[in-house]
DNA sequence: AAGCCAAACGGACTAATGGTCCGGTTAGGT
DNA sequence: ACCTAACCGGACCATTAGTCCGTTTGGCTT
């Protein structure tokens, strides 16, 4: 059986409540009273819903990374399956630099709950995967799965956000790109 | 005027503490309580000497890291100056990987307190502006800052602990070295 | 339409803990 | 021996993640 509608609701506006305090507060920290204050939803129905304050970073995340999956799985080369493995690689690199960019809130709020095994999170276990297979094809001799975790850990919100001034907001991508080519040439 | 000797005695008990605690517990979290109380110190004096949790999981990890600082700035190469930039790089790094294998507890602790801003850190901006500039000389065409944030990306304890197997405890600093070596050539 | 109950709700409550404060103590210079 | 700045301890405060339980309600059944 499905969600009761009350349910489904309050889980929409307990996430929108999120995502606005989160942008409100850029990315400082926010209590999970204030998120179901601001949700207008009590305090219990916001852990009922997503357990603890992890589950909620999680499924935000999860939520904003919906489209990125969707693309990989099936959506045209070179993000989706078609493209050699390198140009797969640069594509989703890009695409995950372009979705940082544009969450750095949630990302730091994200990796502050998932203090404890960051590594489990759902989306960061995907998007490892991902590459790993990825980097094993363009490169078999390397770690793959080793390499991966380099490259994903470039996505730290703090260092995005130091690697991305005012005047270059391309520079972390580029950078990226360039790694990636001394790695996959 | 330094530091009086009852002050410096529950410095040494504190940091001692600390470290028990924190290799007892291996990783978990442990209240500043906990600390207070297993180096028979009042909890205020904890908050005296090292400021805030951040301050003594910093203090902590400058101890570990000072044979390391002093080997980097003036013993022989190729840790300390003298060799190839390259050669170096791979000595400094090879050196953090064992640093890190043997202090994983402390790493974690020591990241989960510097949540806000771990660039901050003295220690990590040392190593940090060390690497900088060794790449910058072995490699000018890449974007040294960048390479050096995701060379230092990889020790994050979790990945530290997640790449180090049983059966095989050289991996992470062999995986490591391999991808310096895409680097560097 | 009425009845039923599993599911959901809210917000008071608990426990844990980082950090502050201040009255009392002491090291160590004179 | 005395004096005081530095130091000490632990009670206290504020915040907040997470729990609990009495009450309400969506929506299925009859």
């Amino acid at each position: 059986m499905s969600e009761r509608a009350d349910a489904a609701r309050n889980r929409q506006a307990i996430l929108r409540a999120t995502e606005e305090l989160l942008t409100l507060h850029d990315g400082a920290h926010i209590s999970l009273d204030q998120v179901a204050a601001h949700a207008q939803v009590g305090k219990g129905t916001v852990f009922r819903r997503f357990g603890n304050r992890t589950g909620l970073m999680q499924a935000l995340l999860q939520e904003r990374a919906a489209q990125l999956r969707q693309a990989l799985q099936s959506g045209p080369p070179p993000l989706g399956p078609g493209a050699p493995s390198a140009e797969r690689i640069v594509a989703f690199l890009d695409a995950l630099s372009q979705l940082a960019a544009g969450n750095l809130a949630l990302l730091t709020a994200h990796e502050r709950s998932c203090a404890t095994d960051r590594h489990a999170d759902p989306t960061y276990l995907r998007w490892h995967t991902h590459l790993e297979t990825l980097i094993g094809q363009a490169r078999p001799d390397l770690d793959a799965t080793f390499v991966a975790h380099a490259l994903l850990g470039m996505f730290d919100a703090d260092m995005v956000r130091r690697l991305t001034q005012e005047d270059d907001p391309g520079r972390f991508a580029r950078s990226l790109r360039q790694l990636v080519g001394e790695l996959l040439t």
